[in-house]
DNA sequence: TTATAGCATATTGTCGACAGTAGACAAAAT
DNA sequence: ATTTTGTCTACTGTCGACAATATGCTATAA
């Protein structure tokens, strides 16, 4: 299907960009005027762009001053990431009577494919372990057919994505990529509810501290 | 401190009010125009505050064609309700440490009262009711010290405020409420995390179910 | 009669201009 | 020297008008 697009949503993407590049850093000031100049259309569509950003909690809004891009403290990102472990771990739990053993298999080799991708030092395979990570998870917790958890989920996906994609090739080694992710998948297929839950969020949370403990060295 | 107040957030406010007294039923098409003209400003405030609006789940943006309140299926009534329980499960059992005996004291005494509250008929107290419900969870959520959960807490309360709330009232005999809030405090008082997250869940999930029934049989 | 193409109308999307506010700096008062 | 007051500027908030799009209606063709 052909996807209509406004220019809010071109003004979004274009920002998603340069979020994801690092032009547009945490705490950024990013001017109306300026955009519009730059992007050669009106402030309006530039604003309305701002108003979903900021509904997605990736640009801060304060009335009368400006958006500014967040710029989250280390606290914020735990709590980010337990509140993601909370939220996809009980989705996994909804949704494990639907896993089947070729969604394991699918799954296992998901993680394979993340230690391979992490081997490489190309960029652009960086990109692709980042996409990957991604699709794993979606995978799991998209079974829950629970509209609202998976919308919570995802906007936390985005979130964490946008701000913190940067770190994540540094955070694990290959093999323990791999390993971390092949756990989940072996506790899914024990379709033990309870455990289902534990290990994501403890994979969450762990990952959450090893983040905030990164951008409090100041990499 | 005094409040500062742009049009756009009167805006939200004039919706929320007209969504809180079945003005704006859920499915009724929000014109710009008509809104526009009705408070005597422009449209670019009344469109800021549809994206508010709409990123708050309260009503639904379709691109090019307009803004509706939301019209929520059983299905996705029962999911809201669920995702909250899930979230102020875990909020609860994060902050159960800081829990001391004059907050069980505090809530006993919510939950008390709400019983009273309900066995008057009159329309204000009803109003109360639903006030002291909101102020007995959020009591209770506020404690986890998770930015990030309490938001997305607040959030999900905020909408079930504005589209359930005429149904609270039919739910549960005056009796029932007191116990079923009194339940949660007894789980609290106990500092058993595993337990407390049930509680809530069931508490939430059970209600949800409860509110799509009515629905369904269409009240 | 039914299907399709084009027109009409209402509504959203975008524009450029102006009004109002926050924050910085300079001037005045103590 | 320090605090207060006034002014100036850059920015956000709001405006009314126009452009683009969706949808229903009508006329035409099969």
């Amino acid at each position: 299907m052909i996807e209509k697009s406004t220019y809010k949503d071109q003004v979004i993407s274009f920002i998603y960009r340069n979020m994801l590049n690092g032009a547009f850093k945490p705490g950024t000031r990013l001017n109306e005027n300026r955009l519009a100049e730059q992007l050669q259309i009106s402030r309006a569509p530039i604003r309305e762009a701002f108003k979903e950003l900021s509904a997605d909690g990736l640009i801060n809004y304060r009335p009368h001053i400006g958006n500014f891009v967040v710029d989250i403290s280390c606290k914020n990102i735990i709590d980010t990431y337990i509140t993601r472990g909370v939220l996809e771990g009980y989705a996994a739990r909804c949704g494990l009577d639907k896993f089947e053993n070729r969604d394991f298999d699918e799954l296992y080799k998901m993680a394979d494919d993340m230690e391979r991708l992490a081997l490489s030092s190309s960029e652009n395979y960086r990109l692709k372990l980042i996409d990957l990570g991604d699709m794993f998870h979606k995978y799991i917790f998209s079974r829950s057919d629970n509209e609202q958890l998976v919308e919570f989920t995802m906007k936390l996906s985005l979130k964490s994505h946008l701000m913190f994609s940067k770190y994540w090739f540094k955070l694990y080694k290959p093999a323990a990529i791999r390993k971390r992710h092949r756990d989940i998948v072996d506790c899914l297929s024990l379709k033990d509810g309870f455990e289902v839950e534990n290990i994501i969020r403890e994979h969450y949370s762990e990952t959450g501290i090893k983040i905030a403990d990164l951008k409090k060295k100041g990499v």
